[in-house]
RNA sequence: GGCCCGUUCGUCUAGCGGUUAGGACGCGGCCCUUUCACGGCUGAAACACGGGUUCGAUUCCCGUACGGGUCACCA
């Protein structure tokens, strides 16, 4: 498979597609691909598929399009755990055979009676070896088994966790675990070890809720590279999870959505969302806006935190506007067009972009925003512009349109010095013309400023837009 | 419950024995201003608690409390 290169960093994602890639699941792949691009690494990933019943195609395309859209790419194509199930078997064997492992016969039944046991007694519920020093000879004729690792009764195992730091687990507290099952296939625990090592794998990058799987996953490392060498132990680094804006678990109440919805459904920009999520749980002094390329260059697992962060949608809002007011024109105006549907004119978007930018936090705000380029005469009025517009409203305006139509120079800059004439002339402040204009314009009472509502809507449009709504 | 991990403003974080405990989001005020934003300035806001160690603890050690993770023939 993977031909080690020495001194290489290779990490990996692997997720299990039993549904979309949600917050915590790219977060992971973010540090995992950083982590492999700032050592000028290679970074994998793995579609931990063994679990046919729950696993999708659906899973494993929406997977993949949120990490296309998050901008991570990977070195190789994607390997499918479920299509090595006999590369795993054969590891499994290897350890059989050299004493590591030992088949086991105990039934469901039998397990589930023991487990209650420690359950009343208050014990742990740990597999208690019952087959560890038995021969297979004494089992029943033709009784199912399953594979079970020999883990070390004494001793301890410890980890040097580039997040979590130095952490041991007593071998007491590990029981012999199931590596193959019954029906022959892998168990997770057998498979990551044996993938990771077939991929080249040196960096173990995941979330902490991992971290006690490592105690166990260790000793088939050290087991394989007794038998055949070649097995070093990968570095870990369990990153904290990161949790909903109440402090709990993160459900679909907050934040476990899949970032295509982020995407979708809030208008989240991609850097901002690979901005947001690079910040939680990871710092770099007081650095905030971190482009993808400072993001490569800056990143290291020394600035990973311990504790498990919460979510929070404002300010991962706050970095949309950032990016948006940051954002080409030329693209935004399509992503734009599409939520608003119909015949949005791109062009037109596109020129208003500069002064529709500052007033959105997110693509939907855009499009809202932009929605008076496109509204029909007699324009829908909201509440509020429509009190703008009562008798004393409706007679200024028709004097701005007396004056607006003698207008022959359609700039902000001309339109602005007229209205002002006006304003003097009616001994007015600007805003009570400007307000009812607004009105008139754009059916709210907010936009742009009211000159550049002016020159995007064109003459005709404009002056049609007041007149309907003069007195 | 056993084991493991964590705890700096409401939130994300900086800090790595001596700081007026810094920044960001959010919140309040002011400025800019035709509205709303943007931008600028500014204010309130934190070292969970108790013991040690030390000349000195936010920082090191031990407890307590609280929070989280994990204990499958799931991954």
């Amino acid at each position: 498979m993977a031909s080690p290169v020495a001194g290489q960093v290779v990490t990996r994602f692997a997720p299990s597609p039993t549904g979309f890639l949600h917050i915590g699941g790219a977060r992971t792949a973010l540090f995992n691909w950083l982590y492999a691009r700032h050592h000028g690494g290679k970074a994998l990933l793995r579609i931990e598929d063994t679990d046919k019943k729950r696993s999708t195609q659906e899973a494993i395309d929406a997977i993949l399009d949120g990490l296309d859209w998050m901008g991570l790419d990977y070195d190789e194509a994607p390997t499918f755990q479920s299509q090595r199930a006999d590369r795993h078997a054969e590891v499994a064997n290897q350890l059989l055979a050299a004493g590591h492992a030992y088949k086991c016969f105990a039934t469901s039944e039998e397990l589930e009676a023991m487990r209650a046991e420690q359950r009343a007694n208050k014990q742990p519920m740990r597999y208690d070896g019952r087959w560890r020093d038995r021969d297979a000879s004494e089992a029943p004729e033709g009784a199912s088994f399953v594979v079970r690792l020999k883990t070390p009764l004494e001793g301890e195992v410890t980890i040097e966790d580039e997040v979590q730091g130095k952490v041991s687990v007593r071998n007491e507290e590990l029981d012999d675990y199931i590596i193959l099952r019954a029906d022959g296939t892998p168990t997770y625990m057998l498979a990551v070890v044996v993938d990771d090592h077939d991929m080249g794998v040196t960096h173990v990058i995941r979330g902490d809720d991992h971290l006690n799987n490592a105690f166990r996953q260790l000793p088939i490392y050290r087991a394989m590279d007794e038998i055949e060498g070649g097995w070093p132990d990968p570095v870990y680094a369990h990153i904290p999870l990161i949790h909903g804006s109440d402090g709990a678990k993160l459900s679909k109440r907050h934040g476990a959505l899949g970032v295509e919805a982020y995407r979708d459904e809030m208008g989240i920009l991609s850097e901002a969302l690979f901005n947001y999520l690079l910040r939680l749980g990871w710092g770099h002094g007081d650095r905030e806006e971190i482009s993808r390329a400072e993001a490569i260059e800056l990143f290291d697992l020394s600035g990973v935190g311990k504790s498990p962060s919460r979510f929070d949608l404002k300010k991962l809002e706050n970095l949309n506007g950032h990016y948006i007011r940051e954002a080409d024109d030329a693209e935004l105006a399509p992503l734009v067009a599409a939520r608003i549907g119909g015949d949005a004119d791109v062009g037109l978007l596109a020129s208003a972009m500069p002064v529709l930018k500052t007033r959105a936090r997110n693509l939907m705000e855009l499009a809202d925003g932009a929605a008076f380029l496109f509204a029909k005469r007699p324009l829908e009025m909201t509440e509020k512009a429509a009190g703008l517009l009562d008798d004393e409203g409706r007679k200024r305006l028709s004097a701005i349109s007396a004056a607006l139509a003698k207008e022959n120079d359609w700039t902000i800059e001309a339109l602005e010095a007229t209205t002002k004439s006006l304003a003097d002339e009616l001994e007015l402040g600007l805003g009570k013309l400007a307000q009812p204009m607004r009105a008139a314009l754009t059916g709210t009472t907010t936009s742009p400023g009211i000159f550049d509502v002016l020159v995007l809507l064109g003459r005709e449009e404009s002056l049609a837009r007041i007149d309907a709504q003069a007195a």
